[in-house]
DNA sequence: CACATTGCTTTACAATGTCAAGTACCCCGC
DNA sequence: GCGGGGTACTTGACATTGTAAAGCAATGTG
């Protein structure tokens, strides 16, 4: 072969979790081709192999971000089914945030790769499909009459606080701008307001 | 001299300004300290002569950001003094976004440099000192009677939904969660949304 | 048995970040 | 007017990186 390679493999799954160890302690934007392939105990061509370069190699990482994030979202929505409205409008928010920091590695890939890797459509099409559910969610609380406002704008801020709070968190930048208060705590009733402002 | 140079110093700030141009064109991860060099007709090994290494380069240009929003912040508010207090916030939330937009390699120094570069306690002051202005908007328009939710909660709420909003559009991502809407009129229709609903 | 495909490896090269030393210039005290 | 010390760089070297090209064993497939 010449470029990229199939699918699933064992050798691709190794750099993948190699890769995510890496991104996790030093940062997705730290992480070698060569430091990865050292730790998946392959040759330093093998990620080359795999994902064709750096930038398809951390593309390959936020794509199994993506699909992890869907379902877990969903996961976290079936959880809350018996909540009412605003409770589950809450719930989401918060595994969002959570994901984030549960998978700090996957983040940065899914969301936080700047400039280049823009105009990927597939992996636009992944994104989109990921917040989905949480755009879905929004739709049904409004169908029950638990809020009224605009589904589009009441989503989009959900997004937008939740994408901001787990930037903020992740890179460990809430203590210098709010207080010392535990992360969590200050995510939580961050995300609590906002809820219970929706018109 | 070994290590770091003094403040100021005309190659010093060509320096910062070719690397700004380059993180605008290829992302602030995506420049090299030779290609800068280059561009600013210096040495090879000018930046590291300044900057002492990449990071260090990187924290300069976060450090100029930052002081730069700080100032246009408070130039937003002065313009937005005779404003009722909601429109007061509204506008500096978006100057906030609008900076994002106007100066994206800063604001990804500034802002979005992942992993290393934490626990450094004059960046951390620089970016308190940066939002400190809108900090005390938020109080300010809050003693006016204009508002009365928890100072604390409405400051944060209005800063991670602006960097969320302010990040997702610098990563053109705005068109891949919302419709095809022009990026500033979804950052803005957010923003009024927001501060409408704020108690 | 020929042949293509998969899953790598080896070799090679240009470019990068960083370090150690060197050089030209300016100012200040003597 | 001259030596010494700082400033503002440069030159040279080195280990390491991303990428490209070619090769090679094993595994199907006709």
């Amino acid at each position: 072969m010449s470029t990229v390679a199939t699918g699933t493999s064992p050798g691709r799954a190794a750099l993948l979790s190699a890769m995510e160890e890496l991104a996790r302690e030093h940062g997705v934007n730290n992480v070698g081709l060569r430091e990865v392939a050292r730790r998946a105990g392959l040759s330093h061509a093998a990620p080359t192999h795999y994902f064709g370069s750096r930038e398809g190699m951390i593309r390959a990482l936020a794509l199994e971000g993506l699909s992890l994030l869907g379902r877990e979202l969903c996961a976290a929505q079936e959880r809350a089914a018996h909540l009412p409205g605003r409770e589950r409008l809450v719930a989401d928010s918060l595994e969002f945030v959570a994901f984030a920091q549960r998978h700090p590695a996957h983040y940065d890939a899914m969301f936080r790769t700047p400039r280049p890797a823009q105009g990927d459509e597939t992996l636009d099409g992944a994104r989109i499909a990921a917040l989905d559910g949480l755009r879905a969610l929004v739709a049904d609380v409004r169908a029950a009459g638990d809020i009224t406002g605009d589904v589009e704008t009441t989503f989009l801020q959900l997004c937008a606080l939740s994408h901001g709070l787990a930037s903020l968190a992740v890179d460990g930048l809430l203590h210098g701008i709010e207080g010392p208060a535990p992360a969590e705590d200050v995510v939580e009733r961050t995300i609590r307001a906002q809820v219970a402002q929706l018109p």
